[in-house]
DNA sequence: TCTGGGGTCCTAGGACCC
DNA sequence: TCTGGGGTCCTAGGACCC
């Protein structure tokens, strides 16, 4: 019988810090940011002993710091977790499933089995020997059972949850029980009357799509009832964008100061986007003005920016006064590593991960993002600026699904 | 609770074309 | 001149997830 199984690492980034500092085990560890609670910043992932003290992820680290005053703060290094990640993914590949990375730190496993239990042991004691982890299974008969299992299964167990007792289980509990549906539907909902899964199960079509648009309102109720998408596959996942943000330690005021700092977003995209060799159609910068407030404008781009491509790319060369120094062929590659003069670095500012090199894809995308940049007014101090590209839509993968 | 960074998908209005 | 209907593209924003 065909099964599905959701894996998922327990406490993963806390898990893989302390795996590899031993001392830290048993210890509230908090991981996030730049590990500086009296920086801005906040909780990627807290270990057990510090979800006791009420640390979870998403808050800010001072407030984590204020719960847990002993804690241990540690710098998010995201590298090392996708090494770990990875290494987790091919040790599930060795058993006889199907896997689809779903993250990080999960994974559907698709698998014909008689004894889906005796398979999500074999799955933990695998991550356990080939990673020093420990994981938590959800077995469902689809994803959304598979995977809101996993929710119960944890920390370290095994947990089924089928058609057969999805309801029972399910029904009582809050709408942001389903994967899918957060706080802000489940105030929306509440004003339709709708308070737990099992009246969203019996709600009207027809007036939720009246509230939520004819594809999410029925949505809501088909996940309501626990029906869902069967399908595992081991296809690599392809990005659609790639884009990088920053929040400053201290607000920037004036348009000087955001240029610079698009600037150097726009290089660092640049050098992820000639890594992927795929051509980019638009570019998107996002603003966060003090106190919270977030702004997004972007372009599309006259036509579409092909790092594989050499120069000629995207602004209308009309009013590019020169021609971009053209980086020729090998894109992994780029020619004349030079700095773009003084860049925008800002007091505190990170690290410069990569050394901002000039190539054609760079400076394209960089006049890109300061044309959008312009049509924003900088009359509030900005806490964040991002800069996102978005890939063309191949005709092989695009036009269906 | 003064709120990161990297993504995805849906909605809705306006422009534009026939 | 008081006026249709449909399709598609572009843009901005909202919501959600890890």
């Amino acid at each position: 019988m065909d099964w599905i199984l959701h894996v998922d690492l327990d406490q993963f980034i806390a898990a893989v810090e302390i795996a590899r500092h031993p001392e830290l085990q048993g210890k509230p560890v908090v991981v996030g940011g730049k590990g500086d609670p009296a920086q801005r910043g906040v909780v990627a992932t807290a270990s057990y002993e510090a979800r006791a003290f009420g640390v979870h992820s998403g808050m800010p680290l001072r407030t984590a710091q204020r719960k847990c005053p002993d804690a241990v703060f540690l710098p998010s290094d995201s590298p090392a977790y996708e090494e770990v990640s990875e290494r987790v993914m091919a040790a599930l590949r060795e058993l006889p499933v199907v896997v689809e990375v779903a993250g990080w730190d999960e994974a559907f496993l698709g698998a014909d089995t008689e004894d889906p239990e005796d398979l999500a042991r074999r799955v933990r004691d695998i991550v356990r020997q080939r990673c020093g982890l420990e994981s938590s299974v959800g077995i469902g008969d689809n994803k959304l059972r598979a995977k809101t299992a996993t929710g119960f299964a944890k920390p370290g167990g095994i947990h089924r949850l089928t058609q057969a007792d999805w309801l029972p289980v399910m029904a009582h509990r809050p709408p942001d029980a389903l994967w899918g549906i957060g706080s802000r539907t489940v105030g929306k909902l509440a004003e339709l009357g709708i308070t737990t899964v099992g009246e969203l199960a019996d709600a009207d079509r027809d007036r939720l799509a009246a509230r939520f648009g004819p594809t999410m309102g029925p949505f809501f109720r088909v996940l309501a009832h626990g029906w869902g998408d069967r399908e595992v596959t081991a296809t690599p996942y392809v990005a659609k964008s790639r884009s990088r943000e920053t929040t400053f330690q201290e607000n920037l005021t004036g348009r000087e100061a955001a240029d610079a700092a698009v600037r150097e977003l726009a290089r660092r995209v640049a050098h992820d986007v000639i890594a992927e060799g795929r051509p980019v159609a638009r570019v998107a910068v996002k603003v966060r003005f003090a106190p919270f407030v977030t702004r997004t404008r972007s372009t599309t781009l006259p036509e579409p920016l092909d790092p594989a491509a050499g120069a000629s790319q995207g602004r209308d060369e009309s009013r590019t006064p020169k021609p971009a120094p053209e980086s020729r062929r090998p894109q992994s590659q780029p020619d004349s590593a030079e700095l773009s003069g003084p860049q925008g670095v800002h007091e505190g500012e990170q690290e410069p991960p990569v050394k901002p090199e000039r190539t054609a894809v760079g400076d394209a995308l960089e006049r890109a993002a300061l044309t959008v940049l312009a049509r924003f007014d900088f009359d509030r101090p900005v806490r964040l600026l991002g800069v996102r590209a978005e890939f063309a839509v191949s005709p092989a993968d695009g036009g269906e699904e």
